[in-house]
DNA sequence: GTATTATCTAAGTCT
DNA sequence: TAGATAATAC
């Protein structure tokens, strides 16, 4: 079989050996991805069926990917049978199937996260919490905890342990909240993304048929990025396994970076403990990055003290110095980034495509974007909020996931008065108390008021009425039109289109066009009729809806899209490559994040955050810090990160004179390498200044002037303002006109406005300019 | 009941 | 600074 000829000799082993629990432990860069794919390819070869094949990624675009590869080795009519996606997609599939059984319709609905804030606020709202204390996204994380550990809200409630924990951090009714949400759900036909993984525990330990049939169904399964699984996908896999025990995990435990998510390091480093004859093989040459990087990246690395020891080396050349940046603000670091790349482009005919930047938090990409802009390089970001999580386009699949199932709770609240049609707050909270009362959903009262009188007036019982009759005539028409013709129906005759079209601001027209790109995804799915499944059911709403909630913007990537700078965050860019990346805000307590410094756990996580980071590089690898950034609106000193310093010196390359204040940080040319300080993280930083106060720095001393005015700007208008005013000033303001101020103190204003009289006015917002 | 305006608070990573 | 919510005006 010439395709194994390929592979080394550790790669060939992991790939032949297909029979019996296998671990393969993957350096960065060592092939993992290539193994999986001819390993399943070699299974199908050998005569397994692909029906019989279980493969688990961590994104389904890797899966598709995947699928792809394996298509060009044993055909696309075989690999589209494998099994293969992400836990969350592949378990979704066998729940809609089994769903009955644990008491859910097959419709049910899949909520996100902004769904499941939704409920816990409304139920923090109902139990008389105050939500500055419980704080919905807190609540959340803690119940989403508990699932990942296979704890239902009995089991939580019940446990000690996690009682005592709650009532020492003064919440002790998230246990009593967990148990609404589960009902709620439940009531709803609902599982959030963890209930996905949950529930299919439930199903296997409930249903020794169900978990029997998919033992033998799934008779060979394999688990991409084993380090990153939490209890619940662990166990998930345990019971799957345990008959045949062909399992085959793949990882690498310094590329956890999932802890936050229940991810548990544990279940790799253990492997051998629940499998004791796993065949374990290790990839340990890296193929992908130059020598500079891959020692770059083993500095770093053996920071760490929990790992399995392994020696990741590369026979590729010595390759660039990796270059290390100093900017003075985060506006300034995004300049430097966008020319460098301008320049290698110009300098190494280098594609758009090739470059990469990389950062710890979202918030970071503003400043990157504006500098790419402002270059004229194309760029696409990748998460922050994806496309299906925008207001307009939740809002009208919110009642595409009505139609489907219309006992879905957080679908119905957000559409029920959207557009507005005169059923507000009023009748809301009569909807839900009632439906509290009766354990009813939302949808079973409303469409039951003329049997119960819960105290609505007439009014706007009708406007309710029509509200459902409007649905029920959508619902009626689900099998009879494709998901491109109802969707439109939706739309229209819903007001949504007319709603957005009146709307003519920029932000307005963009609603509006979402819109319609939506429907347009839409109409492209109803026309690519099933080609590849051989049953030609038409595709409806249905099939649409069926997971949108786990597409993510990288599932859907667009033609135009493929040749242009990658912006994300470095836990998005697991598995990825690129020629040149820049890693930046590389600064303590951004990276690592501040939240992180208290425990050594935490703070191996951002190091092993920070080895993906760099072993995503294959030719060039630039770090850059700033010394000043906006965080909470101030103007913060950095200090440069501690991960800076832990790489060897003989890998890197300033591009600045670690001493001195006054480089030009976008002109590596002449300015490196002049004279390292003996003092270890001397980078300039006026030193009475630490990070944590929020000092207002003085003005950065060689910054370019435009720069100056920049970060000035907001604030001393504002103090203009305040210092010129005095009282019986004639002002203008946008809204009301002109007027004379009255009185005048700390910060406040009253004027007497030509055309309406009094107003108090905080001139930290009022946009005031003189007249006289 | 609805629309506009003022005020508050938050930015850690993902399915 | 922005988005979410509370307060206020209509």
């Amino acid at each position: 079989m010439d395709y194994l000829d390929g592979l080394n000799e550790s790669q060939r082993k992991a790939v032949e050996a297909t029979e019996g629990p296998v671990m393969v432990i993957a350096g960065a860069g060592s092939g993992k991805t290539r193994v999986l794919t001819y390993r399943i390819a070699h299974l199908i070869n050998k005569g397994v069926d692909p029906f019989n094949i279980l493969s688990l990624t961590f994104t389904n675009k890797a899966a598709q990917e995947m699928k792809e590869r394996i298509g060009k080795i044993v055909g696309f009519s075989e690999a589209r049978n494998i099994w293969m996606g992400t836990f969350h997609s592949v378990f979704a599939r066998i729940l809609r199937s089994e769903a009955e059984k644990i008491g859910y319709p097959s419709n049910f609905t899949i909520y996100d996260t902004q769904d499941a804030k939704n409920l816990i606020k409304a139920i923090l709202k109902e139990e008389g919490l105050d939500e500055k204390v419980y704080k919905p996204g807190l609540v959340l994380n803690r119940i989403s905890a508990a699932k990942n550990n296979l704890l239902s809200s009995t089991a939580y409630n019940n446990n000690t342990t996690i009682q005592s924990e709650d009532r020492q951090s003064a919440k002790p009714k998230i246990g009593e909240v967990y148990k609404k949400y589960e009902s709620r759900c439940f009531k709803s036909g609902a599982m959030d993304f963890d209930d996905l993984l949950f529930k299919t525990n439930i199903l296997l330990r409930d249903f020794p048929d169900v978990l029997n049939k998919y033992q033998h169904r799934f008779k060979y399964i394999l688990v991409d990025e084993y380090q990153d699984t939490n209890f619940s996908q662990y166990t998930i896999v345990k019971k799957l396994g345990a008959v045949l025990e062909n399992v085959c995990v793949v990882g690498d435990d310094a590329q956890s970076i999932y802890g936050f998510r229940g991810a548990d390091i544990q279940n790799i480093l253990n492997f051998k403990n629940d499998y004791p004859d796993v065949q374990t093989y290790k990839l340990e040459q890296n193929y992908r990055s130059t020598q500079n990087i891959v020692e770059a990246a083993n500095c770093v690395i053996k920071n760490n003290k929990d790992q399995i020891e392994k020696n990741v080396f590369t026979s590729n050349t010595e390759g660039k110095a990796i270059k290390i940046h100093r900017a003075a603000t985060d506006n300034e670091e995004g300049k430097m980034v966008a020319n460098l790349i301008f320049e290698t482009q110009l300098q190494q005919q280098a594609k758009a495509k090739d470059f990469a930047i990389l950062y710890r938090t979202n918030a970071q990409s503003r400043a990157m974007e504006e500098a790419l802009r402002r270059k004229n390089i194309p760029y696409k970001i990748y998460g922050g909020l994806s496309f299906y999580q925008r207001k307009e386009i939740k809002d009208l699949i919110s009642y595409f996931r009505l139609i489907i199932n219309p006992n879905d709770e957080e679908a119905l609240k957000r559409v029920i008065n959207y557009p507005a049609r005169g059923i507000g707050k009023t009748t809301l909270d009569k909807i839900t108390i009632a439906a509290n009362n009766y354990q009813k959903s939302m949808w079973q009262i409303i469409t039951n008021l003329h049997r119960v009188n819960i105290g609505i007036n007439n009014g706007a019982i009708l406007k309710i009425n029509d509200f459902v009759s409007m649905l029920q005539s959508f619902a009626a028409q689900i099998t009879s039109k494709n998901a491109y013709d109802l969707a439109n129906e939706v739309a229209t005759t819903s007001g949504v289109l007319k709603d957005l079209y009146a709307d003519r601001t920029p932000e307005g027209i963009s609603r509006y066009e979402n819109i319609q790109e939506l429907l347009n995804g839409l109409k492209e799915f109803t026309e690519t009729e099933n080609e590849e499944e051989e049953d030609v059911t038409p595709r409806g709403l249905p099939e649409f809806l069926q997971d949108v909630a786990l597409l993510t913007n990288a599932d859907n990537e667009k033609e135009e899209d493929k040749n242009k700078v990658t912006l994300m965050t470095i836990h998005s860019a697991k598995g990825l490559e690129f020629p040149y990346v820049h890693i930046v805000g590389l600064e303590e307590n951004l990276f690592p994040s501040q939240l992180s410094l208290t425990s050594r756990v935490d703070l191996e996580e951002e190091r092993r955050l920070f080895y993906v980071a760099i072993t995503r590089a294959e030719k060039e690898l630039h770090l850059s810090f700033s010394t000043s950034r906006y965080k909470w609106g101030n103007l913060m000193f950095c200090e440069p990160s501690r991960f800076i310093e832990e790489i060897d010196e003989k890998y890197v390359e300033y591009t600045f004179t670690k001493g001195s204040r006054a480089e030009n940080p976008v002109k590596p040319k002449n300015s490196y390498n002049s004279g390292y300080p003996s003092t270890k993280n001397d980078y300039s930083k006026p030193k009475n200044y630490s990070s944590q106060k929020k000092n207002k720095p003085p003005q950065p001393e060689h910054t370019t002037p435009k720069n100056l005015t920049k970060i000035g700007a907001s604030t001393d208008d504002v103090s203009a303002n305040t210092l010129n005013l005095s009282e019986g000033m004639m002002v203008n303001h946008q809204k009301f006109g002109n007027g004379v101020i009255e009185t005048l103190e700390n910060g406040k204003a009253t004027i007497n406005f030509q055309n309406i009289g009094n107003k108090q006015l905080l001139l930290k917002f009022a946009k005031l300019t003189i007249v006289k």
